[in-house]
DNA sequence: TTATATATGCGTAAATTATACGCAAATATA
DNA sequence: TATATTTGCGTATAATTTACGCATATATAA
């Protein structure tokens, strides 16, 4: 069997996360290349001995020495024959969630060129990455609707009204406000803490935690988590 | 930026039939290399300057003589990294559905060592490629939930009582008959024929046809079709 | 010819869930 | 003390899902 494949296998990850009503997401300055100074994707090329998971993992650290909160694969994309004029790139897109603690970038890394852009505000982006991103933010809100993954772009302790302008903000619609509330309660997967949450105005609201474990327990058993509003 | 990466990207297919209410899936007995008479899904290597769907449609012409109704990436398979000695294999797989009509093979291909197997009567499979099925059985039953993707399993013209077998058989619960009716009605996507099918007993049937059209023009107002059954 | 089994097609009551609100409570600020 | 603001709980109504009943149309057996 000839075999003789010129095409290199990389990842990239698209890294979501929301603070004070908006969403954002991490982008990384070109440093070499044709595509100097341009905005990217987090994403590299994937080494002989490291699974895919492992790949995104490290270029995540290394690039913006970040640790995600959520990470799932999304899509391959691979039609972009022309991308490197030195060989064909097939890249194994991952979408990351990490929650609004961390979109303080450390300076200790080598990360002095990763930055967060508003989801509004997006720079010109290097390859495909702009079809990649569409991608994944579709997915981002359709599985918004059936998996409780909000938390995980939230803080450990975080108000109802939090999670209610995450749901608004990233789906991009009005929902009420008391039967968001009755409807995630429902679930059993969120409990109250002791804590309250200093406000300008208004009632003191109560903090809220995910349990994640509820939630395993609940999946497992094939419960519908049907996230949906009018 | 040193890059010495020993990687090949293949594709592979997991297709999946459906008549006299069972599933089925169609293998390739591999005619060289260590694995030679083992069965596997169709797949095999990228060529430089095919896209990745022409790829799996190409290896599904070689390798089966076979033209599927649907086709989706499912997920790519990167972690089994010993899979072959010379080199690693990373692999794209997809998902497709052929309808009842395409379920005998034509003998005038070099496909005559593909064979569909029932789902409940698999043979040893090669590779990870019982990972692989599992993960798109997974997905069809979850797509079967909320996208009308039975029709492609079907021929143009089908009974009420085989679309409803098929969501019991796939999903391996029972349905209400007249709910069902009732639901996928409902969505007004299926339109009845002048035609009756030859039955052996009872009531005669009419056909039905899937409108491909009205189900597009739905989809891309965003309706949702939720084909979930208690 | 008549009875029986089988599958279809239509309908409806009851249970459940979703939607649209009302309103008191608790705080900051004017 | 009044006002604006946000929270937390509740409830009536609409919409949907679920569980069936039953007449109809055919093949087959008696």
């Amino acid at each position: 069997m000839k075999l003789e494949q010129n095409i290199k296998i990389a990842v990239d990850a698209i890294v979501f996360g929301y603070a004070d009503n908006h969403l954002s997401v991490l982008l990384i300055k070109q440093k070499f290349g044709e595509l100097k100074n341009q905005w990217a994707l987090v994403g590299g090329f994937v080494k002989d001995n490291e699974t895919l998971n492992d790949a995104v993992n490290r270029e995540l650290k290394e690039e913006a020495g970040i640790k995600v909160n959520y990470l799932e694969q999304l899509f391959t994309f691979g039609d972009n024959i022309d991308r490197d004029p030195r060989f064909r790139v097939i890249s194994v897109a991952y979408f990351a969630l990490v929650n609004s603690t961390k979109l303080v970038l450390t300076a200790d890394t080598d990360a002095e060129d990763a930055k967060w852009f508003p989801i509004k505000e997006l720079p010109t982006l290097a390859f495909d990455h702009k079809d990649i991103l569409n991608t994944a933010l579709l997915r981002l809100q359709n599985k918004l609707t059936y998996q409780p993954i909000g938390f995980d772009l939230l803080p450990k302790e975080f108000l109802f009204s939090d999670l209610e302008n995450l749901y608004c903000t990233i789906l991009e619609k009005e929902i009420d406000r008391r039967n968001f509330r009755k409807k995630i309660l429902s679930f059993g997967i969120i409990e109250e803490t002791d804590n309250f949450s200093p406000k300008k105005s208004g009632r003191p609201a109560k903090l809220f935690r995910f349990n994640k474990l509820k939630y395993n327990k609940l999946a497992k058993d094939g419960f519908l988590f049907d996230i949906n509003f009018a």
